[in-house]
DNA sequence: GACAACCTGACC
DNA sequence: GGTCAGGTTGTC
């Protein structure tokens, strides 16, 4: 899925498109995508859309009427907003009218998950609390502390989202190719300056990809469903078998906490 | 820490 | 037919 530039393209998009629209109606046409209840069509409709946020890979958007939907797009979901006659995708489990427009959540392999909750709860659900600080957040010194810790690989370390939140595989093997971090390296082995090194690399390369509204692989689309930008700039991640643009080796792949990591044996050590 | 599970679709 | 996919969670 969308990790966290893409996460941040769309949550942006949203806010310049709907922020101050109301809802009028909500149409349910998967009811398994809801964690918890699925709300009253009354409780929505007439609420405004205050402003939407992220935390990690998760999207809150928060509404007049003290509550807030958050969003979780997992591998292929998707939230774009469409006028009212446009025709209805594939695979739209979700649809929020609203006074101008509508959004739409759609999602081909149904991952993707979507909560109504109180927005003072938000704080305290398990699975937010248990996130760890976003990772265009942490400052640098956390960061190295932290990982000084670890005694697991430095690729599974970036990849959990309650030590730092909103990297996913392909931006975790992009700043380990960046910082010359061999994903198999056991993260508390890794020296002082190459994990400052990891931190800039990290800020770099997540601006960078939202400045180019995302990496689009297969599915990920903007709040408009348009493409991004950033997989033309990928320098490692799903480039297994072709030369490193660094020095030309091959670049490799290999599974670590189950995800395809990919990387160059010569420049990352 | 490895693996299956949750799903659909693309590709070999 | 089998493998793989921007994620997460629950099981041994």
């Amino acid at each position: 899925m969308p990790e966290l530039p893409e996460v941040q393209t769309v949550v942006d998009d949203l806010n310049r498109m709907i922020k101050g629209c109301t809802i009028r109606d909500i149409l349910v046409i998967t009811r398994t995508i809801w964690r918890g209840g699925i709300p009253r069509k009354a409780s929505l409709a007439g609420a405004a859309v205050k402003g939407l946020e992220r935390k990690g890979k998760h999207i809150f958007m928060h509404l007049s009427n003290n509550h807030s939907i958050i969003f979780h797009l997992k591998m292929t979901g998707k939230l774009i907003v469409r006028e009212q006659n446009d025709p209805i995708a594939r695979h739209t489990h979700l649809i929020i009218k609203l006074d101008r427009g509508e959004l739409r959540f759609n999602d081909v392999r149904r991952f993707g998950v979507v909560h109504y909750v109180k927005t003072k709860q938000i704080a305290k659900l398990d699975y937010i609390a248990a996130l760890g600080p976003d990772a265009l957040e942490i400052p640098m010194d956390d960061l190295v502390k932290r990982i000084r810790t670890k005694k697991r690989k430095i690729k599974s370390v970036l990849l959990d989202q309650r030590f730092i939140s909103g990297l996913g595989n392909i931006y975790s093997d992009e700043i380990l190719f960046a910082s010359r971090i061999n994903p198999s390296r056991i993260a508390s082995k890794i020296s002082v300056g190459k994990l400052k090194n990891l931190h800039g690399n990290m800020t770099l390369i997540l601006k960078a990809a939202a400045q180019s509204r995302g990496s689009s692989i297969s599915d990920y689309v903007d709040g408009s469903g348009n493409v991004g930008g950033f997989q033309n700039y990928h320098k490692v991640y799903g480039k297994a078998g072709r030369p490193c643009p660094d020095c030309g080796s091959r670049i490799m792949k290999l599974v670590i906490s189950g995800r395809s990591s990919h990387y160059c044996p010569r420049c990352q050590r």
